[in-house]
DNA sequence: AAGTTGACTTAAA
DNA sequence: ATTTAAGCCAACT
């Protein structure tokens, strides 16, 4: 099934973002690396956007490495704060209480 | 087909 | 804090 492995990229993603539980984030590297591609990140922000705020899935939850929201989706940082995610002076999450991270073994 | 863009990341100035 | 630079790669023009 060559294709472009964008579609089982865009499942994994899904299925990760689905699993994230409230008061919790993750970023972009880490999304796509969970997914199967280490240096898809920018691939996972175009999914993302492909879903959009509209979508089923909490892609408010998903922040850049720094903890910063997404620049063209000021309404994100509300929904976290909603969820319960405190954010530092900067306007960044507070990845040391919120970087979720799947499977903590 | 070739160039530009971007919900990325890290580092440096 | 902001900008630049370079690496990365699919989507867009």
């Amino acid at each position: 099934m060559r294709h472009t492995d964008t579609a089982p990229f865009i499942a994994a993603i899904t299925e990760i973002l689905a699993s994230i539980p409230p008061g919790y984030v993750v970023t972009y590297g880490d999304l796509a690396a969970w997914a199967g591609h280490p240096s898809h990140a920018r691939l996972a922000g175009h999914v993302l956007a492909g879903f959009g705020p509209a979508s089923p899935l909490p892609c408010h939850r998903v922040v850049n490495a720094k903890g910063r929201t997404a620049p063209h989706w000021h309404a994100q940082r509300t929904l976290l704060t909603a969820e319960g995610v405190t954010f530092r002076p900067d306007g960044c999450v507070d990845m040391n209480r919120h970087h979720w991270i799947p499977l903590p073994c």
